[in-house]
DNA sequence: ATCTTGTGTTCGAATATTCCAATATTCTTA
DNA sequence: TAAGAATATTGGAATATTCGAACACAAGAT
């Protein structure tokens, strides 16, 4: 999942996810349906967001496979597919992190520097 | 960090960062400085992208608060301001996540929905 | 079969993003 | 201080995203 076929990162995967939560309302969408399924009208109400937005956003969501959904009576029933991949991004954007140092940096990016200084191929 | 004064998420915040990663370049070149901190040739080179595109890109990150700077000799040195943030989000989404399955939604969804409907408050 | 409610689609305008070419700017070194 | 290397900025074209209005479609109730 999110790896292409000689098993490393996809870039072009990857980013399409991000791309689809790079939104505030697709976030608010996500938390709600991190709560609970729910149908259009619900979160229509939920979120003071017109309808046929909303529609559109779950759609950029079902495209990212963020979210699924099935006719649930006359409702149609939106979740997430991956709860837990949707629940870990939330808690790593909300939890504090350490601030790296400019002074803790120095170092590496020298010894990187002269590393790729030496191994310069053509030029 | 990504809250907003009341201490609740804030979603323009939030999906302001995950605007930043959208992009597979920026992907790219967060996964580059994950293994070093570099300056912008390298990236340049690594990447094979041109200068003044990695300079905007870079910039995007800057301000997202992705990334930082310092001037190292002649040298822009870029790095993570939290590496821990971007190392998550990248083993997040790495990750195999268990699938949801409509069966196991239904129940929550009907009472959710019974719920939402009991609670309808005017209209 | 019609009406109502719930949902999806389409079109177009406004806005934002992306990228390149060209040009600036900033350091370092001669 | 002039040259050159490293990086940043700007202007503009191409493309993508966003959102509302209007309309289309689907299912259940009457």
């Amino acid at each position: 999942m999110l790896k292409n076929a000689s098993g490393h990162s996809n870039p072009d995967e990857e980013s399409a996810l991000f791309k689809a939560m790079a939104h505030p309302v697709r976030l608010m969408i996500l938390r709600e349906l991190l709560k609970n399924p729910r149908c259009v009208t619900a979160i229509h109400e939920i979120l003071d967001v017109r309808q046929p937005n909303i529609s559109q956003h779950l759609s950029v969501l079902k495209n990212a496979g963020l979210v699924a959904s099935g006719r649930e009576g006359s409702y149609m029933c939106y979740y997430l597919r991956k709860p837990g991949l949707v629940k870990t991004l939330f808690e790593a954007v909300e939890a504090e992190w350490p601030e790296e140092k400019m002074e803790n940096v120095r170092n590496r990016f020298r010894k990187a520097l002269e590393e790729r200084l030496e191994a310069e191929p053509i030029r």
